[in-house]
DNA sequence: GCCTCGCCCG
DNA sequence: CGGGCGAGGC
């Protein structure tokens, strides 16, 4: 089963590099974030000639996450579901040939002094109360997205100078480690313990795409018995160098079932 | 003498159509309006390459015009010079192989009770007096441009319907009717007196194109010398059905100088 | 509908 | 820088 993520920053923008995407990799799964389009705008018939099954949930101007998926969902479930904010438009759980997969469009959390931040922390601990109701580390599942933190320094250019960074603090990479101790793994960093390897560079920072000047803070994490089959995972550059590109690029991971 | 005329509705966007016609057409001339670009940000670099001299007045967000020429032009001149509103980023006269060509933008109007109309009605004056000043009827000479006028009914679908449109109320018909009796001859009504043919198709109006629901409000005008040597006049649909395409078309004419 | 703009956002 | 939005123009 392959699987990818994506955070296309608008769907409809991305339309030509998603769909040539699934082309040439032929995934089973590509989990999107950022789509940015309401559910009755979703460009449903552009996506209709993929022949992928297309799961979605957005809201307006903002946010939005969606699974394509070349077999039908058995289950599917948008948002939270412990009586607080829903954030349906960051949060879609799908379950595909028996396995669960969680994707999500995790809070950026603006400065490290606003209540966005609090937000986000707090996100990942509700994460993970979420991981506990619907999943078991025991049994396969994937968790994956944008997720809005670089676990270690090697996972940002010049982690000194982003030590204050909503994206690099201290408080959320614990609080990323809280919820991935619950029972995921993440399965690029598992592969290749070394590798500097972004998924996301700043169309703001100039050339930072050529100097590489990125941030790899969109994952793929599975629990143990899925994780121990991922065969493959890989950063694909080409959507981030595509003429009209997401800030992000893809990524994705290959497991034996 | 190949001249053509080009309402583009934003010269940035409609740059590779516009390159496009230049390649397969090879006219001496093109004349543009609704440029839509500020001198500063005029696109120079992105027309170098189809060999054309570029002379152009712009502004901000709206009006703009441009003339595109295989020779240089031997006389240029941006606006009205009779001290009123200089409306430079309508008017442009250039003189090209001996012959005046002068592009005009003419004001659209609004509505039949605006100022804005009555600007428009003036403009037609003017731009008489204008032609006085700067040109002789018994001398060749050539006026083109989006002229937001259909002068018959011939011109326009529906004519019974738009009475009171600023581009077909009687009184605009009159003044640009005043304005072509100094010396002017449409060319392509001379050539084709019963041809329905518009140039203009709006992008409110749902399938104008298709269905034909538009207007001839560009036009090309010669003096008589001129307009006696005027061997063919068409107007080009393909721009018009490009994937980005403005809401007019090109006209082109061309003389046997 | 398809352009422009200024503004908000990451 | 490159998405979104809403307003203004035709």
């Amino acid at each position: 089963m392959k699987i990818a993520t994506f955070n296309v920053n608008s769907l409809r923008k991305r339309l030509p590099v998603i769909l040539r995407w699934l082309e040439r990799h032929q995934p089973d799964v590509l989990c999107l974030q950022e789509t940015k389009v309401q559910d009755e705008d979703f460009p449903l018939l552009d996506l209709a000639s993929s022949g992928y099954q297309v799961t979605f949930r957005g809201m307006k101007a903002y946010n939005g996450v969606a699974v394509l998926s070349r077999a039908a969902p058995e289950a599917v479930s948008y948002g939270f579901d412990d009586g607080g904010e829903l954030d349906d438009a960051r949060l879609l759980r799908v379950v595909i040939k028996g396995i669960p997969i969680v994707n999500t469009y995790v809070p950026q959390g603006f400065k490290i002094d606003s209540s966005k931040y609090a937000y986000k922390l707090k996100w990942f601990q509700r994460l993970r109360a979420y991981f506990d109701k619907h999943l078991a580390p025991s049994k396969p599942a994937i968790w994956c997205g944008d997720v809005n933190v670089a676990p270690e320094p090697l996972d940002v250019h010049s982690p000194e100078k982003h030590l204050t960074h909503v994206c690099f603090h201290e408080d959320v990479r614990r609080a990323y480690k809280e919820t991935v101790s619950w029972g995921f793994v993440d399965v690029f960093r598992k592969l290749y313990p070394d590798r500097l390897q972004y998924t996301f560079w700043d169309y703001r920072q100039p050339s930072s795409v050529k100097a590489n000047k990125g941030w790899r803070i969109d994952h793929i994490l599975a629990t143990k018995p899925l994780a121990d089959k991922c065969k493959s995972v890989e950063v694909d550059m080409r959507p981030r160098r595509a003429a009209t590109a997401s800030d992000h690029t893809v990524l994705w991971a290959e497991f034996a079932i």
